[in-house]
DNA sequence: GTCTATACTGTGATAGAC
DNA sequence: GTCTATCACAGTATAGAC
């Protein structure tokens, strides 16, 4: 590779493929799936409609290709999950994982919590879907009642959403720092008494 | 009039525009705006696509007018907030109010919550994206802080939330009722301290 | 007020030239 | 690998019969 070594670094996305998974993903997340055509995907990232059909063999495969980098990482998580809950590792100590992961992936969670349920027959999105159900299984085990798992979803639907909310926000001003360790907290300090309830030798309140 | 007074209550929609309204509110809902086409919801309803637009003009007529109550409750809802925050009433007693809100109207809350970023384009939606900040603000007029803001969002924010995530749930088990006070319950534990936070001679816990 | 028929636009997808 | 040309189809909306 004689000529092409001299350029070593700058070009961050060279390959087409990956140059539209990323475009897609934005226009996907910003204005819907069905809200987006192949035709502005093209137009966006400067190729033809056709020549993204040659990459992806339809708009699902587009979508897909554009959402799986989260839903496997997403996936990995809650594998960690599910071993450190074994032993007896504290719950809160997952949030910051959970807070940097929705951090990391804004836009595919975005797609996922907006337009899952209106797009639950696309094979990733039911994938996502299901993930996200065990990660509430996964913090709420052993979490009976209606109150304990509505403060659960609220912490997590919570934090998801104002991430998910605050996307565009984000992506023009810097203090995503201070919102990430802003959400940490609030998380941590719903999720920390479901820990503690979870141990009965603690005489703390039994709600009406 | 002299024969159909014989039904009094039976019929509760009778009208064939509420009738579209209704159901146009329930699929848009279910598979999305640009999901759902004047086709599908003819059939849903019994009538013909043509029929359909002869009593809404177009798609996105039908759209707003079903959309038209909920947003006039929120800014009816919004008009007693920003009345009472003048007094000195404890923040948290709009917190049943908002969450009732939201049960009432949980199919427009859900239109507007997952797809109201990508409708913008839609007047009803831009107004009631507006009054959503509007309820923002006026419960966290006088929170500074990030982390604050993010506290007071993650409340309402995962209320709304799981209110709506779990529309289709709710509308078959009869467990609102549990839902939500553990909803009222979590969201005034959150939103409380704020309140105090603003009155500085009450020496709270100032959280990490 | 409801229908059938139709016009028109934009969509996802395919075939084939270069 | 990228393009133009074309396809079949679904979408919204209109016109006119009944």
């Amino acid at each position: 590779m004689p000529t092409s070594s001299a350029q070593p670094i700058q070009r961050v996305v060279n390959d087409a493929s990956a140059e539209l998974r990323q475009v897609a993903l934005q226009m996907f997340a910003e204005n819907g799936y069905t809200g987006t055509s192949l035709q502005q995907i093209a137009d966006a990232a400067g190729y033809s409609k056709s020549s993204v059909l040659y990459h992806f063999r339809s708009k699902e495969a587009l979508f897909e290709a554009a959402l799986a980098p989260a839903v496997a990482e997403l996936d990995q998580f809650l594998d960690s999950i599910v071993e450190k809950l074994t032993s007896d590792v504290r719950r809160d100590e997952f949030v910051v994982d959970f807070v940097d992961l929705l951090l990391e992936h804004r836009l595919a969670a975005h797609i996922i919590i907006n337009q899952g349920q209106t797009l639950s027959d696309i094979p990733i999105i039911d994938q996502a879907r299901g993930l996200i159900e065990r990660i509430g299984e996964s913090f709420m085990s052993g979490l009976p009642t209606t109150k304990q798992r509505i403060r659960l979803g609220v912490a997590l639907a919570g934090a998801a959403y104002i991430l998910v909310a605050s996307t565009p926000t984000l992506l023009e001003g810097e203090d995503i720092v201070e919102v990430r360790e802003a959400l940490i907290d609030v998380v941590t300090e719903l999720i920390t008494p479901l820990a503690a309830e979870r141990r009965p030798q603690t005489g703390a309140s039994s709600p009406s």
